[in-house]
DNA sequence: TATCTTGTGGGCAAGATATGTCCAAAATAT
DNA sequence: ATATTTTGGACATATCTTGCCCACAAGATA
């Protein structure tokens, strides 16, 4: 089975590879290094913006990281409730559909 | 293809349908009108709890309100991105591996 | 052992976000 | 025309979350 490692599960994994301190990590991120280690044990939870510095710190794919990081949100909201997995699916079918009617919109302006 | 309404939608719908002006349910939801108004053109998102009075109110099935709730919250918040549905797959695994993992836990605490 | 570096935790301020109310104006119905 | 219903804007408020500062613990090193 996949790892599936948290968002601060990989960075704290990457920067170890490095060998390097939070403090040089931290720098580069122009962050507190108490922030970085929350950030790393899952205590506080990367913005946006952090998250594309990640990305270019550690030479990362943007869009990659965005997925694990909105899909690690979503995940924390409902892995509680016995019906998350049914949501997900309504939502597909949401997003589709608001695609659909967003397409047929600028179909009527052409 | 299905409708998909939003909950605000669905709200109106069954109002309308027991032909009850914004005032009468608002009254029963303990709520300004106004402020039903707006949720039912979506431009205010009735919070969990709210969720649960309108279930009562209509005499709805509670969890399946819930699921529509947070489904709409997702879709809004990922149609835009291109990646969207790739997240909801990503946090589906997610969800999974967690629960799986709290299984293991209280397994070892048998 | 003493010391230096690295990592963690608590408390706090600040910012952002989003709801709900109030009140006035527009739209609709009688 | 008048009364009712609905909408829109401004605002206060509540809540949530991040990130910082600072002190302390943990771990490495001389």
């Amino acid at each position: 089975m996949q790892t599936l490692e948290t968002i601060g599960q990989l960075v704290r994994r990457l920067r170890k590879e490095q060998g390097l301190p939070l403090r040089k990590i931290a720098a580069r991120l122009d962050l507190d290094p108490s922030t970085l280690s929350k950030i790393e044990r899952g205590d506080r939870f990367p913005t946006k913006d952090l998250i594309r510095k990640i990305a270019q710190a550690f030479g990362m794919d943007e869009r990659e990281l965005l997925i694990l990081y909105h899909s690690e949100k979503i995940a924390n909201d409902l892995y509680r409730e016995d019906y998350g997995i049914e949501v997900l699916e309504v939502a597909e079918q949401r997003i589709e559909y608001i695609r659909q009617k967003n397409t047929v919109q600028k179909d009527l302006f052409k």
